[in-house]
RNA sequence: GUGGCUAUAGUGUAAUAGUAGCACAACAUCCUGUGGAGAUGUUUGCACGGGUGCAAAUCCCGUUAGUCACCCCA
């Protein structure tokens, strides 16, 4: 055990890979209903799209990327969120002449160097929707709701959806300058953190937990109350759109989220038996980020999802996960019998379409039989040396424990006709 | 990145300085050709590296990893 696996990784071994076939067909069985497509992108981009797109002064960027120089020297980062590949691939492909208004789903692995923590990793999985080219709030409430579906669908119970507006460029400029003003003579009774925070991310400040600060927090004034006319309106029209097909949320207006490419809606989706890290899911609108990364001003709204807070989640609401299906058949043989007749039958049996195993060890019967039980398979076919002697086998049914002997050349048939029968 | 706690067979645990044990699991035999039981037996372990001691799983230091909290986020 010289080599093991690298911190805050893990394996995903095949005792527990049916539970991702389930997360992940039922991901993208719900989001294809609503419409949306999906799509690839690679692992890791060109670092620049990602200190453009999620801001030069976040954390993620300063100090939780995975960047490593090729071979030529150019620095590249293993993407650390879906939404700026995204964005990028969006642009690279001139899709918007395709459709002008974009609805796409990614699925698949995230990479933070963070400490890791309960429900934290470095290489985590998300699953994600972006719509790219409408400003409607229609379309984040669609957002929302689409998630809250997937989250349902998967039997996950008691999440919270927390909604606010941070407004677009000019009303948030406007917010800051009041909160800083308001802020500037208290800043002493601020926590040390955030006193670095009301120089370089004053919104941060909203976030802090502790007592001291929150006091503070408190009273300062809301974002909403500052928001102009435009992203006032687009907030109503997002909660009245939640209203009308019935989903529940708070507005909270201290919300704010890490990432800098956040405009107008900012929700986040919390279950609390996440313990600190008890954000499932959460997302917003960016309508500044295409523009930032080369496009045409093109407004848009998306979402994230974090997979190993589903399922840990998921257990710990004793969601039922489907269970593992065995093979249909097991092929066993007595001691004597030549294994190329077993192996040629395995091999029959598989290509008439049925899943089919056997043990290559020369076994007793005896541990082939718990091998069988052991992999859980519908049926056994053991060869014999009396039944072959008549051209046949015997075939078990390991449910019933009932058997027969079927003559060889029957055989496919009358497996193919007992495994659609179970 | 900072701090607290933890590390013994595959899993869960005991021994707290003096022969590493137990349960479950796995495997085999009892049954010269039949899987969830039983009996018997077998295999598998002190995370890594140093230090103190006659003697270290046990005490000390470091590393690594896990875990929890802070920070931040999924």
């Amino acid at each position: 055990m010289n080599i093991r696996i690298p911190k805050g990784t893990q394996d995903i071994l095949p005792e527990d890979i049916s539970k991702w076939y389930f997360v992940e067909n039922k991901i993208r069985e719900v989001l294809i209903k609503y419409g949306y497509q999906e799509i690839r992108t690679p692992i890791f981009e060109h670092t620049e799209l990602f200190v453009r797109g999620i801001g030069e002064s976040t954390d993620i960027v300063t100090k939780e990327m995975f960047t490593f120089l090729d071979r030529k020297g150019r620095s590249l980062t293993l993407r650390p969120e879906g939404t700026a590949p995204v964005v990028r691939s969006y642009l690279e492909n001139k899709m918007s002449r395709v459709y002008p208004v974009l609805k796409l789903f990614y699925l698949g692995p995230m990479f933070r160097c963070e400490k890791p923590q309960a429900g934290r990793f470095r290489q985590f999985h998300q699953f994600g929707i972006e719509v790219i080219g409408t400003k409607s709030p229609e379309v984040d409430a669609e957002v929302i709701i689409a998630s809250i579906e997937v989250y349902k669908k998967l039997g996950l119970k008691n999440l919270e959806v927390l909604i606010n507006s941070v407004g677009c460029k000019k009303c948030r400029a406007i917010y800051i300058q009041k909160l800083k003003e308001f802020i500037k003579d208290k800043i002493d009774f601020l926590c040390l953190e955030c006193k670095n925070r009301y120089s370089k991310n004053p919104l941060r400040i909203l976030d802090c937990k502790k007592d001291s600060c929150q006091k503070i927090i408190k009273k300062t004034p809301i974002i909403t109350e500052y928001l102009c006319q435009d992203c006032q309106q687009h907030f109503a029209e997002v909660k009245s759109y939640l209203d009308i097909l019935g989903i529940k949320y708070f507005v909270e207006p201290r919300l704010v989220r890490g990432l800098d490419y956040y405009t107008k809606t900012a929700f986040e989706i919390i279950s609390g038996e996440l313990g600190a890290q008890n954000a499932i899911g959460g997302g917003g609108r960016y309508d500044d980020l295409v523009e930032e990364l080369g496009g045409d001003p093109t407004p848009a709204v998306g979402f994230a999802a974090g997979i190993e807070r589903m399922i840990i989640v998921m257990n710990q609401q004793n969601v039922e996960w489907p269970k593992n299906r065995g093979l249909d058949i097991f092929v066993a043989k007595v001691k004597g019998i030549n294994k190329d007749i077993a192996f040629k039958l395995l091999q029959k049996v598989r290509s008439a379409g049925l899943s089919a195993d056997m043990d290559y060890s020369s076994k007793s019967l005896k541990s082939q039989m718990r091998l069988a039980h052991k992999i859980d398979v519908k049926y056994t076919v053991i060869i014999g040396e009396e039944e072959l002697a008549k051209n046949m086998v015997t075939l078990r049914n390991m449910k019933t424990k009932e058997q027969k002997e079927v003559k060889i050349d029957n055989l496919i048939d009358e497996l193919t006709l007992c495994i659609n029968n179970v």
